[in-house]
RNA sequence: GCGAUCGUAGCUCAGUUGGUUAGAGCGCCGGUUUGUGGUACCGGAGGUCGGGGGUUCGAGACCCCUCGAUCGCCCCA
């Protein structure tokens, strides 16, 4: 070990270009979010550890070998959240938000999860989380599609795709899944190893599995069509008429499952399209946004019956794909030649920054390279104050316009 | 959690089958040159070669352990 501290593996220091990328992602979520008149909140990172175990499902990889959890000073076992949707959920329960329902809110902010890292991948990672409370019906749907849809363009990412599905209700998805348990445990011993625990545990995870051994079997697996309910269909097809309508492009995807144990119903992720610029840039960690409805979610808490859709989206990845975002040069920069002009600049510069401009002073190293810095930081306005024969001198370097609009400013 | 590759100055990298004081480019700092200018030249700072142990007369190169990154699996955003 060397002298100085490490940082955290898995965590990460972010700085420059990929700071700037990763600003505007926030910004322009932000901008999204209030088109579509998603409300702001702002969320503890740490819940009672109950909150996700409750919420997400015991035998879910992400409670049961992820999370962060310790027992505090008090000896309450606390988690720092590895998701949104749980935190949003205890909140809406705990603070009454039921007298806004139908909610849409939106945050955004850091998630934890005990993972081995990788490209776009950390154990300290970024969302940004839009979620609807309250609302049963597929329009909900639509409406937090669309805004999604929009967002990635806006953010001018291209060649992804919404693969969309439906887990059905809590009967389909119950009766789907002991079907799919039948089929698959008459040819276990010929599955990966992977796929024969995921039978016990998850079996709906099979059917993503990349092993061969498995897709074999998955081409003819029972599909969830079959055991939709009459409710669960007619939802299914309002959802895709809505986002046809709402000019929202996907393609049916009969294999996406969730992970997470409280999705019913719809299932999506957008989706780099296989040889895409976006998916080389992502290396294995294809899924950019992803979410669903969670009807079920609510009644784990304790709460009434509710149903919600929510979507999250992983800073990081959307960051890789907006392409490199230049750190903006300052308006002016205010060049000191000479160190007896240091007041004179110090007064000029904030003038200029009380005006409104963005302003840098060149006040330090060698005074005869202080003005090609200046230029070689790309400003669009120099000022530059210098000694002539005795006498102070100042310079400006900038088209007529902006010239004359500086001396203005500086009287 | 499993498998694999990699780790040399701030950055990008070079360092022949292990052999004297570990190099380059860029960047940074200083000097000179130029003087409405992003030039050129000279000089300087900066590395216990990720960390620890071992083999050897001798290790940046070989072996072991460890930390980290990356790729695949898993998981997921």
């Amino acid at each position: 070990m060397s002298k100085t501290p490490q940082a955290i593996r898995g965590t990460q220091d972010i700085f420059g270009p990929d700071a700037e990328a990763f600003a505007f992602v926030v910004e322009t979520f932000e901008r999204v979010r209030k088109l579509y008149r998603f409300r702001r909140v702002e969320m503890p990172v740490f819940e009672k550890t109950e909150v996700f175990s409750r919420a997400i499902g015991e035998t879910t990889d992400v409670v049961s070998k992820e999370m962060y959890s310790f027992e505090d000073r008090g000896g309450d076992s606390l988690t720092l959240r590895p998701e949104f949707t749980a935190g949003i959920a205890r909140a809406y329960l705990s603070n009454g938000w039921q007298q806004h329902a139908p909610l849409k809110v939106a945050t955004h902010g850091p998630l934890f999860r005990y993972e081995r890292p990788q490209k776009g991948r950390y154990r300290q990672f970024h969302q940004i989380d839009a979620e609807i409370i309250g609302a049963a019906e597929p329009q909900a749907d639509v409406e937090l599609l669309a805004m999604a849809d929009q967002l990635l363009k806006e953010l001018g990412i291209e060649g992804v795709t919404l693969h969309l599905n439906t887990l059905g209700d809590g009967d389909s998805r119950d009766a789907w899944r002991g079907a799919l348990v039948e089929h698959f445990r008459a040819v276990k011993n010929e599955l990966s190893e992977d796929s024969q625990e995921r039978l016990e545990k998850n079996p709906l995870r099979i059917l993503d599995s990349k092993d061969r051994r498995d897709q074999r079997f998955v081409a003819d697996a029972p599909k969830i069509d079959q055991f939709l309910s009459d409710d669960a269909r007619a939802f299914f097809d309002a959802l895709t008429s809505g986002l046809d309508a709402a000019g929202v492009k996907w393609t049916r995807a009969e294999s996406l499952v969730r992970g997470l144990d409280y999705y019913r119903h719809t299932a999506f992720e957008f989706i780099p399209e296989e040889g895409s610029e976006a998916a080389s840039k992502l290396g294995s960690q294809s899924t950019i946004l992803g979410g669903g409805r969670y009807d079920g979610l609510m009644e784990s808490l304790g709460g009434a019956a509710t149903p919600a859709v929510g979507w999250a989206a992983g800073i990081e990845r959307l960051a890789m794909l907006v392409g490199d975002r230049i750190e903006p040069n300052a308006d002016v920069i205010v060049v000191v030649e000479n160190d007896e002009l240091i007041d004179r600049a110090i007064a000029a510069i904030a003038k200029i920054r009380a005006g409104g401009h963005s302003a840098e002073l060149m006040a330090t190293g060698s005074p005869r390279k202080r003005f090609d810095k200046a230029v070689k930081a790309g400003a669009d306005k120099i000022v530059a104050f210098d000694m002539r024969d005795g006498t102070e001198h100042v310079r400006m370097k900038a088209d007529d316009e902006a010239t004359a609009s500086l001396e203005m400013l500086l009287g």
